[in-house]
DNA sequence: TGGCACAGGATTGCACGCAATTCAATTGTT
DNA sequence: AACAATTGAATTGCGTGCAATCCTGTGCCA
């Protein structure tokens, strides 16, 4: 999961980079309108990588152009934010269930049970503060995206990656006390999920996955119904 | 769903539009190195719109590029060709599941219902010749088309899109026979569904489009097992 | 005063040139 | 004869200039 961001031997993968970065992290605001030469003089690069940076932000979708018209950063609003979190919760469930029809190594077991032992550790401590959301944050994806690799399949990859969101805890956003038992849910349900992987029940993983991947969105319109799109979409992808 | 190919106001998207197709039609055969310069002379334009042709491209999976070292035309195994009509199960009956749950109106269900009369209509004319495949096909793409616009998510409806295959019916390289039955199976399959879907029973609908969209996978590796992949791909290509 | 036309500025789209990297063939060495 | 090094051709990556397109603000006219 290291890719994508990791090597940068030419200019445009690190324009793409930095922009992508640029655009999660909210330096550029939704709807900011981007212009080739402005990005050009921020990075201090010339035009050149930065339309190639930005047709490929384009196919992700993360920044929008019409033609002779440029570009601006996408507005994420809260039914695009629900739209994409519901694809992922099927593709993760479809990749559970791949896992579970296909069964586990002992290495690969090792693995799962490994980040289940990390976690249960982590809430042990009690602690709510950043670096524990952080550690949950990491712990969390590297158990996602095992499964994912457990599943083989190339292309379900190739778009899990692709997807804007990746661990969406909403932790951030979250009062202590609510953390710690999204913490505490999360847990059981992968506990839940290993559970019916070994046993080879693959439609059971697929909706306890997906119920699973599901969780953050329901935490967060239970608690704002009308939450402001900037913040709920900062604090997922400060997450990330 | 005429999207994608038709408006191309500025050449960089023409130039897109015929690389694509030069691809999917076998013009260019599986693995074919792609120079900048060769493909700017073949469409007499310049290396600027070619290469950010094959940056989208290389985004589509459709081209793969080292850096410094160019590109070439993706290579599709049999693994790879399941592996993306897996997803493309996948995501097609959450679409179904989705349309199931949201419930249909008047006009949307008159549409679906006049795909399944004109299919029916071609099926009883008993013709088995090339022309009457691609009214099948075409019809079968206005379906499917017309299920994911009901569902409603623009997210999954962008991942559909960018699916290299459509329709994947394998008409061409199925005795005369066989692809009748085909036919038959997969109107038998449009009428269940439409009746899960009316009757708001999202799992079954889902469930039934899984298999549905996974029936020219399994009627091919029922009778090729170890089929060629490029004749697979031409077949399955020139059905979309 | 409101709307339309026009002009100026700005921005995109494309073509081309040059430097850097890569690949291949030839040459030299063991 | 086999292998390594080197040189040269080819190709990519990037910078920049120019024409076409689009937006904005101003002035004219009804």
């Amino acid at each position: 999961m290291q890719s994508m961001e990791s090597r940068a031997s030419n200019n445009t993968e690190t324009v793409t980079s930095r922009l992508r970065a640029l655009i999660m992290d909210g330096t550029l605001p939704q709807g900011e309108k981007i212009t080739e030469t402005g990005l050009a003089a921020l990075l201090h690069v010339s035009r050149t990588p930065v339309r190639l940076a930005l047709a490929a932000l384009e196919q992700e979708d993360l920044v929008r152009g019409a033609p002779n018209r440029g570009f601006h950063v996408r507005r994420f609003t809260i039914d695009d934010m629900r739209d994409i979190l519901d694809v992922r919760a099927t593709l993760e469930g479809m990749a559970a269930r791949l896992a579970a029809e296909k069964g586990l190594t002992g290495d690969e077991e090792a693995l799962l049970r490994s980040c289940i032992e990390e976690l249960a550790a982590l809430i042990a401590t009690g602690q709510h503060d950043q670096a524990a959301f952080r550690t949950f944050s990491s712990i969390n994806i590297r158990f996602h995206t095992h499964i994912a690799r457990i599943a083989g399949n190339a292309e379900l990859i190739r778009l899990m990656e692709r997807n804007p969101f990746r661990s969406a805890p909403l932790l951030h956003i979250l009062p202590a006390e609510e953390a710690l038992q999204v913490l505490r849910e999360s847990q059981r349900d992968h506990i839940r999920l290993l559970e019916a992987i070994l046993q080879g029940q693959g439609t059971r993983a697929e909706f306890l996955m997906r119920e699973h991947a599901l969780l953050p969105l329901s935490k967060a319109t239970q608690l704002f119904d009308h939450i402001n799109t900037n913040t709920a979409m900062r604090s997922i992808q400060q997450a990330g």
